[in-house]
DNA sequence: AAATTTAATTAAACAGTGTTTAAAAAAGCA
DNA sequence: TGCTTTTTTAAACACTGTTTAATTAAATTT
C-alpha cells in the first residue's frame, strides 16, 4: 500500500504546513487577526482547504496551543534533577512565570484565550488533557511537599489550586495590561518581587 | 440659553440609551457577538449615531467596565465597619471573589478582556483610573497590616500585588474555564476552599 | 492507453463584521 | 419663510468564518 502512505504523509504535511503558517501569522498578529485566508494566503492554496484539515478555526488554534504545552513541559524537564520537593515547586513556579513572560501570546492561549478551550468543549472528548497533565505535576510536587511534613494543616488540591492562581494571576495581570496600577519604580520589576515574596511565604507555612 | 440646555440633556439620554443597550446586549451575549448593528438595532436608530457618541468599540466597553468599577465598589463599601485591618483584608478577598462569580461577564470586562484597557492605551488620558483607584484601596488596607505589625518582612507594594493575583488567578481560572483539571469531588467548590486556605496563610504569615 | 471512479482543490456565495463618507432629514435661527 | 446648523441615515469599503457546488487532478479499472 505504498500510495495510500504517500497521501497519508502528505495530508500529514499539509496539515502541519497549515499549523506552521497559522503560528507564524498568530505570533505575529495575534488570534482575531489571522484570519483563514491570511492562513491560505501564506501556504499558497486556497481558504476551503483548511476546512478538510481542521472542523473550525477554534480546532487550530486547539492544535497549536498544545505546542505550547509541550514547550512549557519540555522547560519543566530540568526539575527531574531538584529533589527537594519545595525547592522543586518554587522552581516550577519560576520556570512557569519565565515561560509566560518570555511567551506571552503562547501563554495568553494556553491559560487565558477562549478559542481552544471552547475547542474542547466542542469535541466529543471533553476533557482537558494538556491542562489537567501539567496541573497533575503541581499536585504531585505539593503532595511530596506534605509527605514532608510543609504546609501542615492544607489539603493537596486546595493549595495545589491556591499556588497555581497566584502565579496564574500574576503573569495574567501582565499580559492583559493590568499591572498599570503598580507604582512607576515597582512596575518593571513586580512579577519578580512579588514572586520572591511568595517564596518567602511558602517557606514560612 | 434653555434649547442648548435641552440639547446637551438629550445627548446624555441617547449616549446612557446606547450604554444601557450594549450592556443589555452584552450580558446576553458577550462581547464578540455584540456588534454596533446590533446596539443600533435594540435602540432603533441606525449604525452610524453611535459613532456620534463613541469613538469605537472599545470605547463603549471600556465605558461599560467603569460601571462595573462603581458596581464593586459599592459592594466595598460595607468594609468602612470592619476596623480590623486583616479582618478588612480578608473580607476585601472574599468580596472580590464573590462579585466575580456573580458577574462573571463583568468582572471578565473588567480584568481580562483587552477592550477596555486598549482604548485607556489609545486615548489620551493614558492611565487606567478605574483599577487603579481600586488597587489603592487594597494597598492602603496591607500597609495598615504592616503597620499592625502583620506580614513582617514584607513590603506593601509587592504583597499587595501578590494578594490580588492570587484572588485574580483564581476567579479568572474559573471564568476562562481552566478549572476542569481540578479532582471531580472539589470542582465546585475549588475557589472557596482555596481562598479559606489563604485566609489560613495570611494568619500564619 | 483510454475510460471511469475517487480524491483533492477551488471559486463563489452567504450572512455577517467595524468603520467612514456623503447625502438627507430635522431643528434652530434670522 | 429662507437660511444655517445639527442630527441622522444610507451606502459603501474592506474585511470575517463557513458552506456549497463545481472543477481539477490523481488513482484505479477496463
Amino acid at each position: 500500500m505504498g500510495i495510500s502512505d504517500r497521501k497519508e504523509r502528505e495530508k500529514e504535511e499539509l496539515k502541519s504546513l497549515i499549523l506552521s503558517a497559522a503560528k507564524k501569522l498568530f505570533l505575529q498578529k495575534g488570534i482575531e487577526k489571522t484570519s483563514i485566508r491570511n492562513i491560505a494566503d501564506q501556504i499558497e492554496y486556497s481558504p476551503g482547504i483548511i476546512y478538510h484539515y481542521f472542523r473550525d478555526k477554534n480546532e487550530i488554534f486547539h492544535a497549536l496551543h498544545q505546542g505550547g504545552f509541550q514547550a512549557l513541559m519540555n522547560k519543566m524537564m530540568v526539575l527531574e534533577n531538584v529533589r527537594h520537593p519545595l525547592e522543586r515547586l518554587k522552581a516550577m513556579g519560576s520556570i512557569y512565570i519565565r515561560f509566560a513572560i518570555e511567551n506571552p501570546d503562547m501563554y495568553d492561549l494556553m491559560f487565558i484565550k477562549e478559542a481552544p478551550i471552547d475547542h474542547v468543549y466542542d469535541s466529543e472528548h471533553d476533557d482537558w488533557k494538556e491542562g489537567s497533565g501539567t496541573f497533575d505535576y503541581l499536585r504531585l510536587t505539593v503532595k511530596e511537599c506534605l509527605e514532608k511534613g510543609y504546609f501542615q494543616g492544607h489539603q493537596a488540591e486546595p493549595l495545589s489550586f491556591l499556588i497555581w492562581s497566584t502565579v496564574h494571576g500574576m503573569v495574567s495581570l501582565h499580559i492583559r495590561k493590568r499591572c498599570e496600577v503598580i507604582q512607576l519604580e515597582d512596575r518593571a520589576t513586580i512579577v519578580d518581587q512579588s514572586l520572591e515574596a511568595f517564596f518567602k511565604i511558602l517557606d514560612k507555612i
